[in-house]
DNA sequence: GTCTATACCGTGATAGAC
DNA sequence: GTCTATCACGGTATAGAC
């Protein structure tokens, strides 16, 4: 969080996300936000229309980071288990990469037109990757005593659980692969031994 | 959420618990609680001190039922394999038993004391379960290439994320053994066949 | 136990000077 | 591009009647 001489709403967006995720959005006042860029909460209307677009911003961002994992050449030829791991994979890597911006995503709750297409966004990743997992039971390479809906959202609440602790400082890229490799083996081959 | 004539406390927290859940707690003012438990705000200072009281008592529930788990046989006695897959299922469900109050205790981020003491309270939790992951790792039954503290951070990542999407509507008593045993088979055996 | 009325403050946002 | 001053509103909480 680095204090600057001027701003320009991406550089604002950064301040601002940081904020956001500290203390939830609904709980970050603009006062809040002012402080924390060390500019009066006036200037901060001429970077963006109000907090609102701080939101929609960073989510985009978000968004943008994880819809791009699906067109990743991985991700869409060979088998589909072998893809489903490479999203699975490629999907912890981004969220770390772009932790603030993907962490503000997976808080929305719905009170605002903003949050509602954010989680209609969301929904709309989720499903690709459940048919994914459709696919690969299909092929006989997921194991068949799962409902794949129920497996497809516990996958995604291992993955997406990484914002509640992950933090980048420690361990830059090799903690980051180390992080992604334990959710793919455990998702896959599971804690037990044998 | 029904409405009643008169209220507990008790009674006025369930109420509260359901707003809260869906606007978030800082999203939900006195006035949307009042509206939604059909009284005035002035009302619902009679039963309760303010909205963060609210909070604690949703919160002391959710963590009862928590630690309630630790003291049952299962999971004080046996191999420490057994009583963390005992543990890591009753965690489950638990959590759908007690699922708006769970939910609540999983969502706070710290803004007030309250929050802390529910954040510092629910580490606990986790650092006894950690601590049985160390043991089941120790006696082999774990895979040894996972750091345990990760292992653990994931484990919960899978089972908390229940609350995004379970609704107790749905299914019933068979639907909650369904989940919790997906939940037990994936952690400990993983998605893939073989 | 519930109500209406209200105190008082912090909120998101704007106006206009520099 | 930033500021101070200000607005209208909605927030939590209280007073006091019924």
């Amino acid at each position: 969080m680095v204090k600057r001489d001027t701003y320009t709403p991406e550089s604002l967006l950064a301040v601002a996300v940081e904020v956001f995720n500290e203390r939830g959005y609904d709980g970050t006042s603009m006062e809040h936000l002012s402080r924390a860029a060390g500019i009066s909460k006036s200037s901060i209307y001429h970077h963006v229309r109000g907090k609102e677009e701080l939101l929609r911003l960073a989510i985009s961002r978000a968004l943008d980071g994880l819809f791009g994992i699906l067109e990743e050449p991985a991700a869409v030829r060979g088998r589909a288990v072998d893809r489903l791991e490479h999203v699975t994979r490629r999907t912890a890597e981004v969220l770390m990469a772009e932790l603030p911006y993907v962490t503000l995503l997976l808080r929305v709750r719905g009170n605002t037109d903003t949050e509602r297409w954010a989680m209609a966004r969301r929904r709309e990743f989720d499903q690709q990757v459940a048919a994914l997992l459709k696919q690969a039971a299909a092929d006989g390479d997921l194991r068949a005593d799962m409902d794949m809906r129920l497996a497809t959202r516990l996958l995604f609440g291992m993955i997406n659980s990484i914002v509640e602790w992950y933090r980048p400082e420690a361990g830059g890229a090799a903690h980051r692969e180390q992080v992604a490799d334990a959710v793919v083996r455990m998702a896959f081959a599971g804690l037990r031994t044998g």
